[in-house]
DNA sequence: CTATTATGATACATGAGTGTCTCATATTTT
DNA sequence: AAAATATGAGACACTCATGTATCATAATAG
């Protein structure tokens, strides 16, 4: 299936939950953090590791392409289609900001993977389309670019969730500080 | 004076020059580039390199400094005090959002350094009172909480000149719409 | 219970980047 | 021109992360 050369031996679940969960903290913290980490902080043997996962950027990729799907998943359970626009984007903002936290990592590391690139480009196109509804119901101005504005949100969500980081806002206070900054600006 | 225990050899500032911008370059390009290709890249000997700068850590934080000085002067350069505000947000938007490309490679690195750390805080800073003054001015709404101001201004000029590189719009465009979405949004 | 199999621990090999040193050469300074 | 000195090139040792192989042990499946 996904697995490699390497295959085998099959991966346990609690193994590889065990090893996601510490890489992922691990990488938060410093996206410099080394195997024979990752491997200690999981409480696995290094060894164990590399029989899943050949390389660091195989690692990578896997836990990038996990983030990415669940970000996905979040924004688009918020996605129910007769609701007017703005309303779906202050529901997807509200999902997406306390997730920051989760793959905040991914600002330190290119953009590479299959599956990664898949995700990203899903993510943008769903904000692509959000934003054309937003202007159809004249929440976004017509001559706004529509690849500014897809920048514009997908933005202001890491932006809003540093200032939770920064404790300096609640999620939901940031959601909706996010929303009136979109649409109408600081004034 | 500024050089570290090994100024037994003072640098010439041709060699300077041709090590931070080759740096810089390749930084831009790769984060993860090697002190031997920074080296070639320069037509350097890989050993004059490290009689300069002991580690890449060490090179980092210098090229970091200049480009944090580089950027906090091009702003400061825009300040005439006795111009409305928004003009003086309109004028640093003009002149920072080209500057991107220079130190594009900090986005990819953790802050650290004294003297990076401090040119942060001073650009910081210089953009808080100038939230402060847009506040008097009524071109930001008072109950708008300044750090979030902040952050909206310094994020946006990265999103700009985002859009300058991929060529989606110019960088006159470019700072105008900046200006736009921060004060009335995208609506 | 028994057989299968994933894991942990260990040892080992490898490669890459780093940092240091020396000396001949080129450049600058006086 | 002569002295002082920064550089280039090469050799060397060192560290560290990576990757692989082996085997006893623990967990799981039948």
């Amino acid at each position: 299936m996904g697995m490699n050369k390497q295959s085998r031996h099959e991966i346990r679940p609690r193994t590889l939950e065990a090893i996601l969960d510490a890489a992922l903290r691990l990488f938060n913290a410093d996206s410099g953090v080394t195997m024979s980490e990752i491997a200690g902080a999981a409480g696995v043997g290094r060894a164990t590791l590399h029989r899943h996962f050949q390389n660091k950027d195989e690692l990578i990729q896997t836990l990038s392409a996990r983030c990415m799907e669940e970000m996905n998943a979040a924004v688009i359970a918020t996605d129910s289609p007769d609701r007017p626009a703005v309303e779906r984007l202050h529901a997807m903002l509200k999902s997406a900001i306390p997730l920051g936290d989760r793959y905040a990592f991914l600002k330190f590391e290119r953009m590479e993977g299959e599956e990664l690139l898949a995700g990203y480009k899903e993510q943008l196109n769903w904000t692509r389309v959000l934003v054309e509804q937003l202007k159809n119901e004249q929440a976004i101005a017509m001559d706004v670019p529509t690849s500014w504005a897809v920048a514009q949100v997908d933005q202001i969500i890491w932006t809003a969730w540093t200032a939770v980081w920064n404790k300096e806002l609640s999620a939901d206070d940031a959601a909706d500080l996010a929303l009136r900054t979109l649409l109408t600006g600081l004034s």
